[in-house]
DNA sequence: AATAGTTATTGTATATTTGACACAAACATG
DNA sequence: CATGTTTGTGTCAAATATACAATAACTATT
């Protein structure tokens, strides 16, 4: 692979996180110290990004892009599309940062978003060289170039792709009870589900299979665990999908 | 507006013209001569698309493309997302005609896909300097550069998003009979609807409002013409969308 | 002027899907 | 063993989807 870096593209990645509770985001901290005083000029914070290579396929960088920050190969990623707004970069402060690493301010660089989805378990080791953390998406304020406009992208899209029943897995460990994947649409669709009939429809899914295994160590009825079947998925494909939950 | 060309980004639109018939695709012949013998190299055809321009944002540039070809400056436009296979321009041909337009064959371009809806009854003069023409969806054969790929991305997003109501009155003239529009959703959807329960769903459509005036000129009973309020539309929003067609 | 050809318009009965709702069983904890 | 907490399950009424056919309105032809 060639690593020299194409000046004109980059990749921003939405990096979507559950944690049982709530949906996080993964968002780095940018933070610039005057060379003199080395006081802060100013903090705030990003999507995970970064320039392409200029032989890099565009999946392959946000890839990459994954790979550094949470160490995981294999995550799911789709793509939102392309945001070219040559005013993108124009903010005080992104200006004051990208000459700060060394790029040309005035540069012309459209990015393509991504998002990726996981449960915040799969990923243990965030820390690099640069500050990442979680970030629960209802405490996330302004961010850095047009990130918030990617991040709103991402967001209106997941709640779209998410009544198509697979992405609902990528959010949640291997196994899992349904009273935790109901929680998962709940919190991704901002509304509550009835119980029972939830549990009607997602029965209807051939490529949700129960396990013959229980949930443990917790203080109530222990629930079924069940898990995703991409076999099943893959034979049954469009029949098992779309508006199967609402 | 800047006029130089920026050499690594361009936009690729796919615009679907209906003819009351079928779907149609605006498609741009590349015909490479042999300079000395002037006998044809090679001859197929290409989506329209171009270069943006350094400083022009991305769906201007979409929209300049489309109405240097149509003459038509507010048509719809949806972004379909950014294409960066690095080997998307290595194809033979491919590389002759960069290479004939003066463009480095080795360079880097990542596209970005558009697609177009309108009645080809609106365009009228398609002639430019190219030959430019309409072609049936289906009679549509190998493209050049991965422009299969982008043709293949806008038919299927066009067919999810055709569900959300509005995107058919794109295809349809000002006024248009209930049968005429469900002719399109038959073309667009490859399937056949029942009328009676078509036209059901249809009258609940708050955006959709009956003239008083039908059909005229026709061997057979008039229809009563209908339009598309955008201001109604607007007002009831979301209500008046997905899924209301099958 | 009558007829043939074509498409527009409309309703009902049946099957299917959705939505609201409550209680006993299973585990951990103290 | 009592308490707290979550699981797992069925029915009925309402809404929605589907299948289906006969008459009306126009043009063209004779």
């Amino acid at each position: 692979m060639e690593q020299a870096i194409h000046p004109n593209i980059s990749v921003d990645c939405v990096i979507f996180g559950y944690d049982f509770e709530k949906l996080n985001v993964l968002l780095v901290e940018r933070t610039l110290l005057d060379e003199s005083s080395g006081k802060v000029v100013f903090s705030d914070l990003t999507l995970a990004g970064n320039h392409v290579f200029v032989n890099e396929d565009l999946k392959d960088a946000a890839h990459r892009i994954l790979f550094d920050l949470t160490g995981i190969k294999d995550l799911y990623l789709e793509q939102l599309g392309a945001f070219g707004d040559p005013e993108r970069l124009s903010g005080h402060n992104d200006q004051l940062w990208l000459n700060y690493l060394g790029y040309k301010p005035e540069d012309r660089v459209i990015t393509v978003g991504f998002y990726a989805l996981l449960n915040c378990e799969q990923v243990k080791i965030v820390l690099k060289d640069r500050t990442v953390k979680w970030y629960p998406l209802t405490e996330i304020g302004q961010l850095a170039y047009d990130h918030n406009r990617i991040l709103e992208a991402a967001l209106h899209d997941l709640r779209i792709k998410i009544r198509t029943a697979h992405l609902a897995f990528e959010l949640l460990p291997e196994k899992f009870t349904l009273s935790q994947l109901q929680k998962l649409m709940e919190v991704v669709l901002g509304k509550t589900l009835d119980k029972r009939n939830f549990r009607k429809r997602l029965l209807k899914l051939k490529s949700l299979v129960q396990l013959d295994e229980k949930q443990k160590g917790v203080a109530h009825k222990p629930g079924y665990l069940y898990a995703f079947s991409k076999e099943k998925y893959d034979l049954y494909d469009d029949q098992d999908t779309f508006s199967v939950i609402m």
